[in-house]
DNA sequence: CGCGCGATTGAGTAATTTCAAATCTAGTGG
DNA sequence: CCACTAGATTTGAAATTACTCAATCGCGCG
């Protein structure tokens, strides 16, 4: 369970033993059963989330209560509403479980200390959050350019262990297409 | 000129003279035409932009050579291919100058060693490449749930004084219609 | 005045959505 | 093993939205 979480940080950089066990200082950890909102758009958000095992989405609810996903997040995946962790403020979006799924969580004031005491920390963030932002270039490139089933495509190449786990519709809500359309796409 | 990029370093953490005349140091100037490409899909890309003064456009050219904007970036913005530039690869997108612009570039190299010696920098990346993520986010939402007449009200709200600057019709090719459509808005 | 660029308008077409109904599938309990 | 149910997927048909292509308009500038 620790091992995941040290596992995915000596991706990056190494740590010794005194300074993991520091790192674990800072986290804790939850388990959600399939269907429990991790939050909700509103919720005061005070935690970065570490996925160790299941799925959840990161979605958001548009003025006719339609499910819009804002992102899918699996084992190793960091996910929270960024905006309202960092400004500590509401979020907008919800994060919802698709399978049972247990997380480490780390609050604000804990990342700062970790980044403080251990300055590759903050190198670590860095990568992850230019990642990130690359493949939301990525991702608005695809919206722009692409038709329903290169989109499809797409998702699949880039995606493939997240596709066999989702439904149909939950691509389609993340596609931004109609569930109908992205069936239709192959009759 | 040099104040420009002091000043920008300033809003976020503090600089003594001699470390900002380091930081000069990793970085070289130049002007462009309006018109002119800084960089063009295919090139490697070294460099990463800070835009003095002017206005570019980050821009993919599709299979059937239509172009679409990834983003636009003016006055005390950073750009470039971030993808590229940190793998130190070829160019996906291009960059071309919408206005005659003036910038400072900096190299990876060059920003590994502002990093190293001025540890603030480090966290200074970490908060624009969070907000980048977080505004690239809040594009992908705009595609998945606005229709073209929403898109552009959310666009010219979020960068009015942008909106002014540039024509419909790069402001089509930003929020993925054709500019005949944005013309239609209000008819 | 005339050129060039951007914006607008019109008409027809193509893609996608919507709503409704039917079908399929996996899991549950009898 | 079968019947039943909930959820997901598929299908059909009509309505809507946005696109494409073509023509026109408007304006600033040499």
């Amino acid at each position: 369970m620790y091992k995941t979480l040290r596992n995915h940080f000596e991706e990056t950089f190494d740590l010794t033993d005194k300074e993991f066990a520091f790192v674990l200082t800072q986290f804790k950890m939850q388990d959600f059963k399939k269907g429990d909102f991790i939050f909700q758009n509103g919720d005061q958000i005070k935690y970065v989330y570490f996925i160790i095992s299941g799925l959840v989405k990161l979605i958001y609810f548009d003025k006719d209560a339609n499910e819009h996903i804002v992102s899918f997040a699996m084992e190793d995946w960091w996910e929270s509403d960024f905006n309202a962790f960092f400004t500590q403020s509401e979020a907008t979006y919800s994060l919802k479980c698709l399978e049972a799924t247990s997380v480490f969580y780390i609050s604000l004031a804990g990342y700062r200390k970790l980044c403080e005491e251990i300055p590759k920390m903050e190198t670590f963030w860095l990568q992850k959050s230019n990642r990130g932002f690359v493949s939301s270039q990525r991702r608005i490139l695809s919206l722009l350019t692409a038709n329903p089933k290169e989109r499809y495509e797409q998702f699949l190449k880039a995606y493939p262990s997240l596709a066999q786990r989702i439904s149909k519709t939950q691509i389609a809500a993340y596609l931004g297409v109609s569930r109908e359309t992205l069936s239709r796409l192959y009759s």
